[in-house]
DNA sequence: CAATCCCATTGTCTTACGTCA
DNA sequence: AATGACGTAAGACAATGGGAT
């Protein structure tokens, strides 16, 4: 299990066999267009695979809103103040904190204490044609917001009631915007490891394929090979060769292997040992790399 | 039972792009 | 050809509602 350093996107992916882990960790403010990732197992030098991350990218929506709202300068959810509302109080207008509330959210915070006062400050600035409707109105975080709860985020993905207070406090938000902006964050984090995830098991597979092809071709070979007269004729009379099918060494019947009986032939062994033919191999077949070892950076 | 999470979905906003006068 | 207004599709994201824990 690898360390969820810096909290920016800790990704694992699960496949069937528990060994094979991904871990993906990914830290957009620090890395910003690059993914490290490690396989339980091994672990990449290089990074596998370019993740560009919302804020990190110009032609990102968020990029895109964060430098609209750097220019404009506004912060959008501020506690409207007069001459805000003078500035900006056309109907359409991001800059409000306005927002139905959700008649779950009603019930579950009954309204009391330091997040109904909360409530009341976000309400202040409806005007009054907007304050009966329950129509939501939508909300940008400012740069500022999003950056303090971002830092937040990379600290810890989920919130106490008590962090979540003191975070709405700090960014004059209510309780539960924060605690909203979480769950759609760790959402993103989520859709974003799936599609890295995605990414890795399509390398994977591509990689297989063409493990696969080049296998078939060594089959296709080997059985040409195998067809050849000439082949035949080089050939030393056959002996009979078993390879033991769970450990995969080649045994010799009725012999001795070092001078001691081989436990592969003796009576407690429990493996049926399986001939093989003449002109396989007795050292191990090179293989060649496998999906993983493809993506395993070479040293 | 309340709190909180995840998830799917909705509603709003912004931008890019195409069309037309 | 250049320009501005307009409509629209697409994407991002805050917010909602429901089910699960």
């Amino acid at each position: 299990m690898v360390e969820k350093e810096d909290l920016g996107l800790s990704l694992s992916l699960s496949v069937p066999q528990n060994q094979h882990s991904l871990q993906l960790n990914l830290m957009p403010s620090l890395v910003p267009s690059t993914a490290s990732s490690s396989l339980s197992g091994f672990t990449p030098q290089k990074p596998l695979w370019n993740v560009t991350f919302p804020s990190s990218d110009p032609n990102s929506d968020l990029f895109r809103a964060e430098t609209r709202s750097f220019l404009r300068g506004i912060d959008v959810n501020r506690l409207p103040s007069t001459a805000d509302c003078e500035e900006e109080a056309g109907a359409s207008s991001p800059n409000s904190t306005i927002s139905s509330i959700s008649g779950k959210r009603s019930e579950r915070e009954g309204i009391n204490g330091e997040e109904h006062e909360m409530e009341r400050a976000s309400s202040r600035g409806i005007s009054d044609e907007e304050d009966g409707d329950t129509s939501r109105k939508k909300l940008r975080l400012s740069k500022d917001q999003a950056a303090i709860l971002e830092e937040s985020f990379k600290e810890h993905n989920t919130l106490n009631p008590k962090q979540k207070s003191a975070l709405a406090k700090q960014l004059g938000l209510r309780p539960r915007q924060v605690e909203v902006w979480f769950q759609n964050r760790r959402a993103r984090t989520k859709l974003k490891q799936t599609e890295v995830d995605c990414e890795f098991l399509k390398r994977c597979c591509e990689n297989l394929t063409d493990e696969n092809r080049r296998l078939q071709k060594e089959v296709q070979e080997l059985r040409a090979l195998k067809l050849s007269p000439q082949f035949y004729m080089q050939m030393t009379p056959p002996t009979t060769l078993t390879m033991c099918p769970s450990c995969e060494r080649v045994g010799v019947p009725s012999s001795t292997v070092d001078g001691r009986p081989h436990s592969h032939m003796g009576p407690a062994h429990h493996h049926r040992p399986t001939p093989i033919s003449p002109w396989a191999p007795a050292a191990p077949i090179t293989r060649g790399p496998t999906p993983f070892d493809v993506l395993r950076p070479r040293s």
